[in-house]
DNA sequence: ACAACTGCTTGCAAATTGCATACAGAAGGG
DNA sequence: CCCTTCTGTATGCAATTTGCAAGCAGTTGT
């Protein structure tokens, strides 16, 4: 039942399972602004994503094995929406699209900051990012670092 | 005339500008296949794009100043699309792009092979070839180290 | 002279998107 | 316990986008 792909191209084989409108920008909030719940993405989404679109990308991605779900032990209706290691593994990815969006799109300033430490932190701080965030999705060990805390911080102190 | 922007985040504009599922179909044969004339897309493409679509993302490319066009002087009917400055710098993001396909899709190793060589070139690798496309491209200088010969014949390598 | 090729358009059906609304079960405050 | 709010979706329906086949006027090579 599922179509076939139109080639075995790495670069097209991403592009088919990620290159949509929404699907990263899903992936950004659970990863950047660790939202983790159906209303949170719904409510907080800073492109306003309708919700028959949310809910049809979340299926989709966890189908793909690119997210997971768990039950909320709080909360019986609520499910607890998790990235998996592929997803992970989007980090550099997503780093290079803020770096190429930051110089080539009217980026606003405020919005780009977090792109621009990203950028300028490099490998290491991606890395340091990826460790951060098994902790926080696979519950592996956390790590002494947080990128979530540097990058939240320099955003707060740019805007406030 | 123009729609408004969903955000000002740099991946989200990244997203809106080139987040379809062909536009970077068509960066990639021109960066990689050197595939300069409209017939040469159409044709030649691994993917199989209708003729409709990429007259309209040619025309959406060029109206963004992400590609340009210039008479070809041995036919008249020729037009000759160029990478700009913008899309050059793409090499890094299409790199990841390829890297995380490799690993995470059903990519075949033909097809691997030059995403291969990209990622574990690095950095270094990336700005010869961003160099070589400059000169393809925009007539700069051309440098030593040709990129697109050290992932062709690795390709044919493969293959053959 | 004529067939093949040039970039691109045009109809039209099918799929996808966007928006508003609805909904059944669960939680929280009184 | 009652009632409002919150949970993750589903459902119509209109608008846009996609995909496919065919066509077209001018240009080139034989």
């Amino acid at each position: 039942m599922d179509k076939p792909f139109r080639s075995g191209c790495p670069i097209n084989l991403t592009l088919e399972t990620l290159g949509d409108r929404w699907s990263l920008i899903v992936i950004r909030d659970i990863m950047f602004g660790n939202r983790r719940h159906y209303r949170d993405l719904l409510n907080h989404s800073e492109e306003g994503i309708a919700s028959n679109i949310l809910a049809d990308r979340l299926r989709k991605l966890v189908d793909a094995g690119l997210l997971a779900t768990s039950p909320d032990p709080k909360h019986k209706q609520k499910t607890i929406y998790s990235l998996t290691e592929p997803t992970i593994r989007l980090v550099p990815l997503l780093a290079e699209m803020g770096a190429w969006g930051r110089r080539f799109t009217p980026a606003t300033r405020e919005l780009s900051i977090r792109a621009q430490l990203l950028e300028e932190g490099g490998r290491d701080m991606w890395e340091a990012f990826m460790a951060e965030l098994r902790s926080l999705h696979l519950g592996t060990e956390p790590p002494e670092r947080s990128v979530i805390n540097e990058l939240t911080e320099a955003y707060l102190a740019a805007v406030g």
